[in-house]
DNA sequence: TAATAAAGTTAGATTAGTCTAACAAATTTT
DNA sequence: AAAATTTGTTAGACTAATCTAACTTTATTA
């Protein structure tokens, strides 16, 4: 049984992975920076991670999650997302509220709940931000994808995904009326911060 | 905010307390062995309920909710009492599988999570077991009960609610074959352990 | 390649929640 | 009312997760 912290760990570490589909390997900095933890702090960590067989380290080495850890990572991940789907097609949130709530659920611990949930739920593939939901076995569909940056003016396309799932950025893009699945055409292109 | 350890000692110190309802005090061996901690641990969350205003507590003495305490207690018993209820109605769980999940349930943290899944169950006024689930405002429905040991043979009722909510009694009740808002006639009394 | 910078680790302290063992107070029994 | 029992507290230790500050290793750059 994992506790809430070593989860956040491996699911931290599955999607920095996922994010580059070239990387399978993270630093000790990145990983603490993207917990909100200080780097001492995830060092200590990844010996008891390597302890139970989740990740492969070696001091001054990158960190991967093990297949045994990759799998439990993806069980996070399906949960979280599950949730989100749930709170948004269900309960009638917002794509942009159920982040924060979904980080909390996604640690309940039943097998049984979460199949249950996925049966509710008809098997969705995606969550409402358009990020694929693993299905039991672990496997996810992956949709080819541009950023909206590089759609050409003039052309269309479906909204299927934002990359970015900060609130500030999911309320931005929630203003300016972008939601899931939504045909759009580029009429003309503005700033927004970096990306 | 409370911790999940200091709401479900609060939760405990509720439930004692509504369970006979002339008490309204619990000592801390009682309290203790309820939560399943040894006493020196529940004097040492006594001194933080009470720095929090939680508890009235004196070395020595009874522990009581003050009303803040009781307050927050019931928020706590009424996310109980919604999950069970939602596991039940919409997941197709059985009565006597959802109060370990609900018992972690319980202590996700959103006001406007509560308040959505009340709207999707349809404000229920009695959880599957029977037991009131307190309205937003703190308040709960209270019905008349008897135990069915005390209706009289060949006497008919209405099962609203069973007491012990441990995981053999409840498979016990299924396995005879009752089930809450169920119109019984007593024919006969069967021993059951002590009660 | 030597100096500097970046990345990562260690040591030692802190907090929350728990335990055991020894002790103190309150209650019950004789 | 004294003795015995029950109830509750204190002291000291442990684990998980975190921090800061000092140190070490690796990588970059001049």
């Amino acid at each position: 049984m994992l506790s809430f912290t070593e989860e956040n760990y491996i699911k931290a570490l599955l999607r920095l992975t996922l994010e580059n589909s070239e990387k399978t390997v993270v630093g000790t900095n990145e990983l603490a920076a993207h917990l909100g933890v200080k780097p001492a702090t995830a060092t200590a960590m990844f010996k008891k991670l390597k302890e139970k067989k989740l990740i492969d380290y070696e001091k001054y080495g990158k960190i991967a999650l093990t297949e045994e850890g990759r799998k439990k990572a993806i069980q996070v991940l399906r949960r979280h997302r599950l949730w989100e789907t749930f709170l948004c097609e269900k309960l009638g949130f917002a794509w942009d509220e159920v982040h924060e709530i979904a980080e909390q659920l996604e640690h309940i611990q039943s097998e049984k709940l979460v199949e249950k949930l996925d049966i509710f739920l008809d098997f969705p593939a995606f969550d409402p931000h358009g990020d694929a939901i693993p299905n039991e076995k672990g496997e996810m569909k992956i949709l080819a994808k541009k950023t909206l940056s590089q759609v050409e003016i003039g052309e269309s396309c479906q909204v299927v995904a934002v990359k970015d799932n900060s609130t500030p950025f999911l309320q931005y893009v929630a203003q300016v009326g972008l939601s899931i699945n939504e045909q759009v055409k580029v009429v003309s292109k503005q700033p927004y911060d970096a990306s």
